[in-house]
DNA sequence: TCTGGGGTCCTTAGACGA
DNA sequence: TCTGTCGTCTAAGGACCC
């Protein structure tokens, strides 16, 4: 393992809804939900105002509601979210040409790699820059952990969290990690922390002490000896820039769960129509089809069948997939249906006499497919959904609060105006139209990174081209308490209803 | 009180060919 | 020719992550 701590990882905090916070002046300081606002709905991302309320990621937004009522409910909108990820993201590119995005919020970056840190101190200067960085281009905060493997580094910025840098010194590893928690290791969810809670160990310390064997027995081979590993702090995985995508797959839960088989037909095609024009998108074939069903009662299922070559015709994922769920019982009805493709290749070789017939009946089902696709009802008067921005003629823009009962509730504010007026419209309003997304930072800079001149780059060899903007200061391992989340209080936090009447 | 969507990786078991 | 073994592929399910 290298020594110096120069693996970085970033994790934006409480990302969609700060995202929200900063385009909704009206929502700041106050507690925000982002996620699903359907009956089976669950909580994407909670800002730091909502979880003192309890309320947390993955969580069933009805829960969340119970916990903190008056949260201001909003629909993700991941558009917005990738545009604001992908200037953080160039940011950490100017730092090193190996950068492995996890997620639209989160980052690992080896900083030795790019040349911009080699010890100690000059990783925490990197970090301190970059968070500067961030804040100025994108208006956000982002927590930074610094250390000498992507696991510590990930342990590190969960530590920093809001609005921190902490840097874990080398040699102190094992001393940090003993008493923390098993959960706190990448890999152990629910069921492994159970299973080694039964067996006595609660801590990274005890995991250590049980030993590789007994890790083994416990939990299999891969994970026990990985597990081992980790509680030694001992993480050799590399930064990967590049990933291939192993498979593609939609699926869908339903508000009410489907009885009518004919129906649950329809929405298999749907979802493998779908399905591959997300492969096409990727420019990618696949060999494997495979269907998801979740039953009424949550337990789930999956049928595949491996096809004798890669396909992207709608019409093959379509019939394998209903042959699949051909061999499956949904009497009881469905909540979830999925179809995926794995066996990834970017091409196609299709065996064309081999799958000339499912072709055909295919291109029927298509038919089917298309026709209860036009008959299905358009709906009666515009959709409004809360969060959306919308534009009006008289009162400029803004953003839906909430609808129903043909009015429309709507906040007009932009990122730079101070908390605005709410109005009510009709739903049919004319002036009322749906608009883009605002930048949070002004002036045409938000859309691409800006690049300033850089002040001196220290005297060491491969410094930072951006000097520090923060005092070293800043960058402990306690939060600036000034940029702590101010209120707990999340009352009246705009009460975006659902769009749901 | 009910549990999203899009992924990755691992385990187990059976089939099959060398 | 029969049998055991091994590796690989396929299928299904489970755990985990954000």
């Amino acid at each position: 393992m290298r020594h110096a701590p120069t693996i970085l990882h970033l994790d934006m905090d409480a990302f969609y809804a700060s995202v929200e916070q900063a385009s909704k002046p009206s929502l700041r300081g106050k507690a925000v939900v982002v996620g699903g606002l359907g009956p089976r709905g669950v909580v994407a991302t909670a800002s730091y105002e909502a979880r003192a309320f309890g309320v947390h990621s993955a969580m069933p937004m009805a829960q969340a509601r119970r916990l903190a009522p008056n949260a201001a409910y909003l629909v993700p909108r991941f558009a917005l979210y990738r545009a604001i990820s992908e200037q953080v993201m160039a940011l950490l590119r100017e730092l090193s040409p190996l950068v492995e995005p996890l997620s639209l919020d989160e980052a690992f970056v080896d900083l030795e790699a790019g040349g911009t840190a080699w010890d100690e101190e000059s990783a925490r200067l990197v970090g301190i820059r970059l968070r500067a960085d961030i804040r100025e281009v994108t208006g956000l905060t982002g927590s930074v952990g610094l250390a000498a493997s992507k696991m510590l580094a990930k342990i590190a910025s969960e530590q920093a969290k809001p609005d921190g840098l902490v840097l874990i010194d080398p040699g102190s590893e094992r001393a940090l990690l003993g008493p923390l928690p098993v959960r706190t290791l990448p890999g152990v969810g629910p069921a492994t922390g159970d299973h080694l809670r039964r067996a006595g160990i609660h801590t990274v310390e005890e995991l250590a002490e049980a030993g590789e064997d007994e890790l083994v027995r416990l939990l299999g081979k891969a994970h026990g000896h990985a597990l081992y590993a980790m509680a030694l702090a001992h993480d050799e995985r590399p930064v990967v820039a590049e990933r291939e995508a192993k498979s593609v797959s939609v699926e869908d839960t339903y508000d009410v769960d489907i009885h009518d088989r004919v129906r649950v037909g329809l929405e298999v095609q749907r979802l493998a129509d779908r399905c591959v024009g997300r492969l096409r998108g990727a420019g990618l074939s696949g060999r494997t089809i495979v269907l998801k069903v979740r039953r009424y009662d949550f337990s789930t299922l999956t049928r595949s069948e491996t096809l004798r070559g890669p396909t992207d015709d709608a019409a093959v994922v379509r019939e394998a997939a209903a042959r699949l769920l051909d061999s499956v019982d949904t009497t009881g009805g469905v909540r979830l249906l999925g179809v995926g493709v794995t066996g990834l290749a970017d091409y196609t070789q299709e065996d064309l006499f081999a799958q000339a017939e499912p072709v055909r009946v295919a291109q029927e089902a298509e038919g089917v497919v298309a026709e209860a696709v036009a008959r299905e009802p358009e709906p009666a008067e515009r959709q409004w959904r809360a969060g959306q921005d919308v534009r009006h003629g008289e009162y400029g823009h803004g953003w839906v609060q909430g609808s129903g009962l043909g009015r429309v509730t709507v906040r007009f504010e932009t990122p730079q105006s101070p908390p605005g007026r709410v109005r009510t419209l009709s739903v049919g309003d004319p002036a009322l139209e749906s608009a883009e997304p605002l930048p949070l930072v002004p002036g045409p800079v938000a859309a691409c990174p800006p690049v300033r001149p850089g002040p001196p780059s220290g005297d060491a060899p491969g410094a930072s081209p951006r000097a520090p903007a923060e005092s070293p200061g800043q960058a402990s391992s306690e939060p600036d308490p000034a940029s702590l989340p101010k209120s707990r209080s999340g009352t009246d936090g705009g009460g975006a209803a659902t769009s749901r009447p």
